[in-house]
DNA sequence: AGGGTCACGTGACAATGTCACTGAGTGTTG
DNA sequence: CAACACTCAGTGACATTGTCACGTGACCCT
């Protein structure tokens, strides 16, 4: 993080917690009394449907606050999705009436407060016109991409299929058949667990189309 | 609206604007001058694909802000989708510098804009969950149901399937066809640029399942 | 070895989107 | 009025994607 929290808003409101992976952080429904801001790890942030269907709306990594949190506090709004830890996760925690005050007191608050949900909002709908625009193999690429590893050579991916589907907001099986169609061309290579991309130049021409 | 303008940011510093209907109040990329209340009308915020296809994220009706307006200014980032007015609008403009020390200043002021940007956030969350869970059936009925009029007993509706479509973010040879089968079974009745509510029970039917 | 769980493959089918084209209504204009 | 253009709607063919119901093999545990 570029900024000291102590120096925001006072090392006596500051809260601080830890959760272990795979934990509720709020549900729909819930109350928002505090403003988040994860320290360490990453937190999903998922909206339900009718049936056990989840869809990916945006992720907070370190450093980076929730634009739901945020919307609710400045709404008095009620949480209406669901934020879930999937590593274990470090959070800073600022009460309700402490956040109010820094907000209007505390220009560097402001601008971090502000800044963070602004550059947020951006993330998600950017998420939402792809969903809405791209195709399934376009969005499977691009995930593949970005999850190479410059420092390593052989570009081994550790998604399962289901995880794929989940970040490209598809089906498992969707994502299934794509991938034998990529590796019938010989784009990846499919291992239990694990994807291989063979061919970085010819996914990213995916793209393009 | 609720609140006096002039009484929230001095009278001296607010502009007014009118535009025709159909006319582009932001296009992708533009900077952001001003913070925007819509006094009279209705804006469209839309998305653009690759194509020339729209993706509709939200409307601004009267009394209301636009949520990308307000990130933006926050964030000091550009527009990433456009706006275009559905009526002849009059726009109450604050300019950006005005509009942060008010923000800073005046809680009257941030109030307003923290629970407008608060409410319209969860409008076009809603919304996105709606396109996400929701058939296309479902979608349909519930537009053509929020399009009764409660005054006339005779629930004729003024849309082109054109419309509808934007509207449900479906295409207009789809939202046709649906509205054949619901007219078959008795749901509705076509005309050109209309529709009729035969049996609004039974279409509010369709969004329970 | 047997049982259990997880990851994956697959066929059949339903829902939706896209494309290309047709035709019907409406308004305009010479 | 006749010709034309324009908007709106209907339709068949097809591609893409999602859903359901299974089956299979890998891996782990005792």
């Amino acid at each position: 993080m570029q900024f000291s929290v102590d120096e925001l808003v006072g090392a006596e409101s500051v809260l601080t917690k830890q959760l272990p992976e795979n934990q509720t952080l709020f549900s729909l429904g819930d109350e928002c009394s505090h403003y988040v801001i994860v320290q360490t790890g990453m937190v999903r942030v998922e909206l339900l449907s009718t049936m056990g269907q989840h869809l990916l709306l945006y992720r907070i990594q370190e450093g980076q606050s929730c634009i739901m949190t945020t919307s609710c506090l400045m709404g008095n709004s009620r949480y209406f999705a669901q934020a879930i830890s999937e590593t274990p996760v470090e959070l800073i925690l600022i009460p309700q009436a402490i956040f109010h005050t820094n907000l209007k007191e505390t220009l560097t608050f402001r601008e971090f407060v502000f800044n963070n949900f602004s550059e947020r909002l951006a993330v998600m709908l950017d998420r939402t016109a792809d969903l809405a625009i791209c195709s399934v193999d376009q969005r499977l690429a691009a995930v593949l991409l970005a999850h190479i590893n410059p420092h390593n050579k052989d570009h081994l991916i550790s998604l399962t299929h289901e995880q794929l589907a989940i970040e490209i907001g598809s089906a498992r099986e969707v994502v299934s058949r794509r991938l034998s169609q990529f590796e019938k061309i010989g784009l990846v290579e499919k291992q239990r667990g694990f994807i291989r991309i063979i061919d970085p130049e010819k996914l990213s021409l995916l793209l393009a189309s």
